[in-house]
DNA sequence: CTTCCAAGAAGGATCGTTCGTTTTCCTGAG
DNA sequence: CTCAGGAAAACGAACGATCCTTCTTGGAAG
């Protein structure tokens, strides 16, 4: 469900005294909320150079709230990597179940247009997100881990896709014009 | 010579009062003493986790004598960023000028194997530093001019490559296995 | 009444930058 | 060649701003 980890579970009952006053459906909300916020702040300046002030104000909480279900930034910035690596995996393996399998030409278009080769200036949502946690990933090394575990995933789902295209008994060879386009 | 400029000349005649004590290379050397250790910083630590403390440590200098070369820690990026975009674009340009001309095959391994595909745990001097780059790009606009030249150069020369292969009256299809390699 | 979420002011640290002072070294006069 | 004169280079302490985090207080919910 969540990138970064099962959810602490709530260890009281119902029954003991000092029952809290949210679910856990609500605290999982909150944790939420404060993440997309953080998510926006990231993607529109960076890890670095967004201040914890930012999140708070886009989360419309207090800095005392957010405390509450984040222990620190670093913490903050970990989820939202988490969940950016992801949704790169989550998506790609989404794409490369499709049937009929996607020709290699497509795969290759897929994997340089969406993310990497596209230009600085017209980023998706995600695009600037993800060269900041990849650049990210170069110095924490939790992330680099998780980096290094979603290329290998997307390295075998390539070749899975080329093997399958493969017993379809077509060309396994790509245009080269198709990997710089005008 | 250096990508961030032309530099601004001594305007005093040795004639004139007021000579400068020091010689244009001189200041030209110290700048890049300068550069040359916030590049390291900044390959080690990223833009915005390196103080100033950390690159007048690394170049030995003190705090005002830093802002005498620069003015500003932004302006200390761009140059570095430059210098960076510089390196690659001077590298390609190069490689794409041997003779005979490299194949489609190994122009695209080159391209996804040096810079992007790498593993974030071995990287080369450069790979930490140019996804800085990027990513930096992705906020500021002079960034994001420069990366988009960079682009532009980068696949007018695969184009020139591709097209020199060709005339050789070779195959212009790559075998999809070597863009996901093992 | 008890419990704890939420708030926001405040603390301590660190940031980029400035500024008054000292040091360095070129210049021109003797 | 020597030596004062002076301007730029270099230094580093200090400044205001901002950073992340904590802590006390208030109030809603069971």
């Amino acid at each position: 469900m969540h990138p970064w980890g099962a959810f602490v579970k709530n260890e009281y009952s119902v029954y003991d005294l000092g029952v809290p006053k949210v679910s856990d459906a609500h605290r999982e909300q909150r944790r939420e909320q404060i993440l997309i916020a953080a998510w926006k702040c990231f993607a529109r300046n960076g890890f670095h150079s967004t201040s914890m002030a930012d999140v708070i104000a886009e989360a419309g909480l207090s800095a005392g709230a957010v405390y509450l279900y984040f222990k620190s930034k670093e913490e903050i910035i970990l989820a939202v990597a988490s969940q950016v690596f992801g949704g790169i995996s989550g998506r790609m393996a989404e794409w490369s179940q499709h049937e009929p399998p996607p020709s290699p030409a497509e795969v290759v278009g897929f994997l340089i247009q969406q993310p990497v080769l596209a230009r600085a200036q017209a980023p998706g949502d995600l695009f600037p997100l993800l060269l900041a946690v990849w650049s990210e990933a170069t110095r924490n090394p939790v992330l680099a881990d998780l980096a290094d575990e979603i290329m290998a995933a997307l390295r075998q789902q390539i070749t899975g896709l080329f093997e399958r295209w493969e017993r379809t008994g077509r060309d396994l060879r790509i245009p080269a014009r198709d990997l710089a386009p005008v």
